[in-house]
DNA sequence: CAATTAAGTGAGTAACTAATGACTAACTTA
DNA sequence: TAAGTTAGTCATTAGTTACTCACTTAATTG
């Protein structure tokens, strides 16, 4: 079966990150990805000149993910809680479905190795956070949340609870559904910050 | 210089931490390791057998030096609320001084490869945890804490608290204060939580 | 349908990696 | 001080890895 690059490319990044889950990012050989892809080794660098052009194209994929589920998320709700909820729902999807994006966020392969892809990543984390903090904000001024902490750190708390759940559910036997517990958690951690008289 | 084996294993882990930070776990090769210590490769394999056995000295080592930070961070003070700052303190401590521990988390050096290490590091874990959720129903007894959450998952925020700091350390350029910025935070989180009168 | 394009193969190669084995030299101790 | 112990070296090996190159074969197109 001959496929278009385009195809085989995006085959590719979803072979890597499904070996990247299963066997560690750093660990992913050219071989086992041909392998799994049902090519030669050869074969995988007439789609991509080097194997650091690979891990771009994963990296750019994640990162176009996460920006098309929060826009997503924040379509959705009006409210400014409710977007909160979604925004911490759609990044634990996006977990749920890519595994291997907490262990991707501190593979060296991303980070040694590409300078570049660091500070994006970082980006991509400190918009997540501008989203949460905007959001938060908005409620605080809606009288929903209470106002006596620095949005941008409540923001901080929130972005840490996903973090928090995720390690946990990464570490263990992924034995419990990481979104509902996250979502679970984050009632809690909204219960302690909502407004007294709400 | 000779030295003896223990001091050498000492300082054969040690390197290991210090090359894992800088190149990544996955990364450290018995050669890279002997230049950093300024002995030949094949000393290496006088003091441990196999790479695996290095890995787990290494992990011994970590885990080791966790339970003491906590245990003295527990020893130095009397109140709940100073008793999870000292303990929150401690391990933004044991980070910064190790800071190749979050990436080791996720190393699948010690995931793939080792099960039994997994199980042990997702027993520290569950330890830190359960000195905080005791800790926090302890200063809801006293009425320090609101009691309308769960121990437990105040338990789990706080413990989120630490590892979304270090993420973010980690993956920045470790251009803020870590132990400073976790207590900072860990202060806006005590205060969400405090009780209502107090 | 002939010509061109592009995906795929097979057989390599240079560099690296964990591990081994024979041997040497520095400490310890009887 | 002689004998034993043990950290260390040197040279080597089997296996892996990213990458290359000459060549083949399937699709597209003028």
């Amino acid at each position: 079966m001959r496929k278009t690059s385009d195809l085989r490319k995006a085959e590719i990044v979803a072979t890597i990150l499904g070996l990247a889950d299963r066997i560690g990012p750093d660990r992913v050989t050219t071989g086992a990805v041909a392998i799994e892809v049902g090519v030669t080794q050869a074969a995988i660098f007439r789609h991509f000149p080097t194997k650091a052009a690979m891990w771009n194209a994963v990296a750019d994929h994640v990162a176009e993910a996460l920006t098309t589920a929060w826009d997503a998320a924040l379509a959705q709700a009006d409210i400014p809680v409710e977007r909160v909820k979604a925004l911490i729902g759609a990044q634990l999807g996006q977990i749920a479905a890519t595994p291997a994006m907490p262990m991707l966020l501190f593979s060296r392969e991303l980070n040694v190795e590409n300078a570049d892809l660091r500070v994006a990543f970082r980006g991509r984390l400190a918009t997540f956070h501008g989203h949460l903090a905007r959001e938060v904000a908005a409620g605080q001024r809606a009288r929903a949340l209470r106002n006596d902490v620095e949005a941008a750190d409540a923001a901080v708390l929130l972005a840490s609870l996903v973090q928090g759940v995720a390690i946990r559910w990464s570490l263990g036997a992924r034995d419990f559904a990481l979104h509902a517990e996250g979502l679970r958690l984050l009632d809690v951690q909204l219960h302690l910050l909502s407004a007294k008289g709400a």
